[in-house]
DNA sequence: TTTTAGCACTCTCGCTCTTTGAGTGCTAAT
DNA sequence: ATTAGCACTCAAAGAGCGAGAGTGCTAAAA
């Protein structure tokens, strides 16, 4: 779809999505006539209006409202009309500070960076993190801690350390539980809990004799750790944000959106269905989730050695500020992408 | 105080309390005179109505209004009138599936654990895990990630394991790494974070002679993840569900509330500072958390070995429906004591 | 042909006024 | 001590109105 705006017309959409960005109200002829950039009467950008309106990307509340952008509006504002807003350095400055100041654990680097960005663009943030697949044990340890109680760790192929308290039935000494995690490593290491066939668990029950620890538990306590099928892959921070802006005070829609949020899978499904490195934005309608059709997301994943390891995004009201928000997002995804890579180790090719 | 209500008084005022819990209007003489179970006419209610309100268990609205309970009448509710609710063997057993289909760390029980509260309840669930303080160190165990890598594997005294990926800046070998485990296991077990003083480092530098690793930052490392201040202590779970009781539909209230949410550390203070086992039950105004002073607060610690490991609770309005809040919080805050003891790993039965 | 001034028209918003009805307090009778 | 009856109060809901912002259209000006 080649654009048939003149100069003008874009002008004044532009005009309209960015003060209506600003203030969430509609935008009226006499208002934009005061601009300097439009040197038009108010008649003129009436006459404009109406044929933006005729072509689909304004709407007119009622008869007698000024303008308010459509959604093709703002695609079209998105992808063509938006000037790219550049960071302070005051705000990068700040945003360095807080980033830098733990390097810990995925989970934990990405929660902060949901907070930093809520609090940056005042809308909501939110993190999330892909279902593992294909992750398989790179590296087994045990560690005694009772004599009813052994700690299974765990290094998985995509360098993360996973742990698990286990509870025997059984008394269990320092060396029993060594032998444990031998024999695990012996067995079940770069094997996908998938492919956990009969021989592999004989191997291991065979290497476990004597200790009084049965075999296929043990497995499934491995496997679970695998699929961790958490449901904690999706993280927001700074709902409240959301309440200052008049188009959720209408509880209902807000409602909805939380129901999003809660949901999980389908918002999960939205943000890893999406290709390509780009920051991604969504606006209303175009999400699948219906819930989700009065926000607006934008979200970007973020790779590790090629591989995504997760995303950050935002979602706010469909009137909200594109340029900013991309700006921030994408910062922060770099950002992250070169701190996880230091803490996080690249997944090592065991083929 | 003690109580000089009359039974009838407390009959009423149980029945004013149940009726607006559930429906959250003020009730009216009429609408109770048809209760059997008080056995006189909507006159002689009035009377005891302006009696209780009187006493200050009761407040009108305003003067043509039926009555609605005061902070007073509920705390008297709580304490003496409600009537425990069992929970039905659907509801137990529904809970039991949701609960048991997933043992894991500490953390993501306490979440799926609030999801259930959650959702059993209809009101926001969540979940505090305690400031760490006088825990130490019970046993070091280090694992060789690759040669620039090595993580670090702690059991705490509280019976947690934690994990930390240390990139070093040196090249490692396995038998490095085993080494550093066992310099930390020699030096700094069970020793407070704070009270590690030159001697120990120097001790801890002599047992790490030979590898290129210094000691002050490793000690930085354990020190962290004792103490470890994520912030992210406090979580909660439904927050959409608040949004279906009109005391929410104000925006401004749900916003306050969910300030206190997100700022944490009050909430945290409030949590942590309850003493005793019971289901502590904080209604409006008694919560120092200005915030709060809206709603209603129940949660109970979670205790294992003796040792508080977290709370869960439930937020919700003033009127909430305590007696099923409290059974609730209740139940599952002992099924999390049981399950977060450990992970049973007993041959026979296992399905 | 394009732009502009002018004007009638439309529709929301906020205000007041009224009506309605639920619920009360009080009084007098039971 | 309880109850029936009645006058009273007050919020909520609706009707009516004026103001104001913004429009579309027309006819004149550029």
């Amino acid at each position: 779809m080649l654009s048939e705006l003149s100069e003008r017309k874009k002008l004044i959409l532009k005009a309209i999505i960015d003060s209506h960005i600003h203030n969430g109200e509609p935008v009226g002829s006499k208002y934009l006539s005061e601009n300097k950039q439009i040197a038009c009467s108010s008649a003129t950008i009436r006459n404009e209006m109406a044929e933006l309106e005729e072509a689909g990307y304004l709407e007119q509340p009622h008869s007698s409202a000024g303008r308010v952008p459509s959604e093709k509006g703002y695609r079209f504002y998105v992808d063509e009309l938006m000037q790219q807003y550049s960071m302070t350095s005051g705000e990068i400055s700040e945003l360095n500070k807080i980033l830098s100041s733990k390097h810990n654990e995925a989970d934990v680097i990405l929660e902060s960076a949901a907070k930093v960005m809520s609090v940056m663009t005042n809308y909501t943030g939110l993190t999330v993190r892909p279902k593992p697949s294909g992750v398989v044990v790179t590296r087994f340890d045990t560690m005694y801690v009772d004599e009813l109680c052994f700690a299974l760790i765990v290094l998985t192929s995509t360098g993360e350390i996973k742990t698990k308290k286990i509870r025997s039935g059984y008394v269990l000494d320092i060396n029993d539980v060594k032998r444990i995690g031998e024999a695990l490593n012996m067995t079940l290491t770069n094997i996908d809990p998938d492919n956990i066939n009969v021989p592999i668990m004989l191997e291991l029950e065979k290497r476990l004799e004597g200790v009084e620890l049965l075999a296929s538990p043990l497995v499934k306590i491995v496997y679970d750790l695998l699929r961790q099928a958490d449901g904690s892959e999706l993280k927001y921070e700074g709902v409240n944000r959301l309440l200052e802006y008049p188009e959720f005070s209408d509880t209902e829609k807000l409602k909805h959106l939380l129901e999003a949020f809660d949901n999980k899978s389908g918002l999960l499904d939205v943000v890893s269905s999406a290709v390509g490195d780009d920051t991604n934005i969504i606006i209303g309608s175009e999400n699948p989730l219906n819930e989700m059709n009065d926000s607006s997301l934008i979200f970007k994943t973020i790779r590790v050695g090629g591989k995504p390891v997760g995303a950050i995004g935002i979602v706010g009201p469909r009137r909200m500020d594109y340029a900013r928000v991309c700006a921030v997002v994408k910062y922060i995804a770099e950002k992250l992408e070169v701190s996880m890579d230091g803490n996080m180790l690249s997944p090592p090719d065991e083929n």
